[in-house]
DNA sequence: GTGCATAATGCGTGTATCGACATAAGCTCG
DNA sequence: CGAGCTTATGTCGATACACGCATTATGCAC
């Protein structure tokens, strides 16, 4: 059977690695430059800017954090960066969150009808 | 084919909604809490209290946000409440984490022995 | 109803981080 | 190499929120 596979605490570090992972989708100016990306594939920083709006010191930032993590890459192209998505986990993530909060609608929607 | 299904840009709306549900999990203290509940069932505050230290004012708090948003619900045994985790999600998505944490790891080992 | 327990909230402080402006750094091409 | 572009970083004000202490609210036993 075995029900819960090991019954074990994660590991403060663990705790911290997993929560500054999700902290880098809690801003949604990260999360907007992200899904940016995916829709227009790879995309060179002035297409960010009027995309987003956001001023180009920020952007620089936010990508920074997100490319160090792993989550987006780049590319030169002349003197232009060009990045991208580079790890399907975020759309996957948002998918799966995504589908819940419809799920908890729906829900909250029956149950007033249900009156 | 159809690989992108819809390539559609997430309205404002939806990025808020995403982003806010990450924030919950990029705090170390919520995300200890939610382990904790899953590793031990249902528990009361007094035991959450002693498991993670935290204060009973900030317990309380951080439980308050995550029944709010359905990952835990709660149900009184006598004076004392009874916490326990409502949606295996937040599960899923740190198992999904985790095993890309872990990935990446081990690349950049084999990157290194490469040399 | 009065105590006695537990849980929730008001308030204050400290820290992190967003976001913009100004500046420096890096790259490319003449 | 130097001009001119693009990107990264130093600095700073504003905001958000974690976290604890003190207080209040809520339910149970008598």
């Amino acid at each position: 059977m075995r029900r819960t596979p090991p019954p074990s605490l994660p590991s403060p570090q663990l705790l911290d690695e997993l929560s500054a992972f999700f902290r880098l989708l809690s801003e949604p100016a990260r999360l907007q430059l992200l899904c940016q990306l995916k829709h227009g594939g790879a995309m060179d920083v002035a297409s960010l800017i009027e995309a987003t709006g956001f001023s180009q010191s920020h952007i620089s930032r936010q990508l920074g954090q997100l490319q160090r993590a792993g989550l987006v890459s780049c590319e030169r192209d002349g003197t232009r960066l060009i990045y991208a998505v580079a790890d399907p986990l975020v759309e996957d993530l948002c998918n799966l969150v995504q589908r819940r909060l419809k799920q908890r609608l729906e829900q909250q929607l029956s149950q007033l009808q249900a009156v």
